[in-house]
DNA sequence: TATTCCCTTTACGTTAACGTCAAGCATAAC
DNA sequence: GTTATGCTTGACGTTAACGTAAAGGGAATA
């Protein structure tokens, strides 16, 4: 399935004055891209599909901590199986929240419970997938006992 | 993401004798994919796909029980996300066990251990996910609150 | 100054997992 | 008998999510 990463590895920070060991604020493309092992061609996808609006200097991208929160939280979604416009439905009403009107907020927990739902399903799709890989591996070490002594 | 069933639905027991209330033993393509809601073309994929080999009379398809199995744990499989690749090569190791010779046993364990570590790595996402949903949720109750009293 | 990186856009290519006809067989119903 | 239903095998089309190559900009380093 090719994991794209489960947890992002800490780049090192490059910056920060005397001292003040001050996290880097913000992040090249290139950079946000090895954290999270994608490619930049990944990151500039999501962007074009909506999912990331990083500020621009000049012609170059430049991700603040939002950004890579985001980015974190799409790369979870695709985890779970959710497709790209499902997780832009949910980041634009979340961005439209503040302001929302209230038909908007409505719909918002609609496609909360949605996805609530959605996780139940899964974790017991889990659970099952679990015992059929207990049972298996019994059969199997079964066997194994049978061949070596 | 066009949910393909969860829980296959029971589909009418149309035979059996007498007082029999006897379970239906061999489907036809339609029925099967009726059960789970998906199309006749995604089972001869799947068994294009080598997942599936159901029994031929003539030159139509007849699924027994264990076809039918081994269609819902395929299908579940989908939902966590796995390959039709993936899921064919535990598949293939699983028809291979009990004949199998001791190097593709352990291949088959080591297998077993990935999809378990992926199955933790999957359950802390949804956990993760979770929180996210609740505290989404209390931001969006909150906001509506502000709004109708 | 020349070379090296890292970035940019544009655009065509690729893979998985089916969808969608088309043309035809066979059995059940009328 | 013929009409309808449900199956069969091709074979080409489609969508999502990127990959990959081309052509070039700008700053930093040798």
């Amino acid at each position: 399935m090719s994991k794209p990463s489960q947890t992002e590895s800490q780049a090192t920070p490059a910056n920060g004055a005397a001292g003040t060991v001050k996290r880097k604020r913000t992040f090249a493309i290139g950079e946000l891209a090895e954290m999270f092992e994608v490619t930049p061609r990944t990151i500039r996808f999501y962007e074009q599909e909506g999912l990331l609006s990083p500020e621009r200097k000049g012609q170059r991208r430049i991700y603040h901590d939002k950004d890579r929160v985001r980015l974190k939280l799409t790369l979870r979604g695709k985890r779970l199986g959710f497709t790209l416009a499902e997780i832009r439905e949910v980041v634009e009403l979340y961005d439209a929240m503040p302001g929302g009107n209230t038909r908007q907020l409505h719909r918002m927990l609609e496609i909360l419970a949605e996805k609530r739902a959605d996780m139940e399903q899964r974790l017991e799709d889990i659970r099952l997938m679990q015992h059929e890989l207990d049972d298996v591996e019994t059969r199997c070490r079964a066997v194994l006992e049978r061949l070596e002594p």
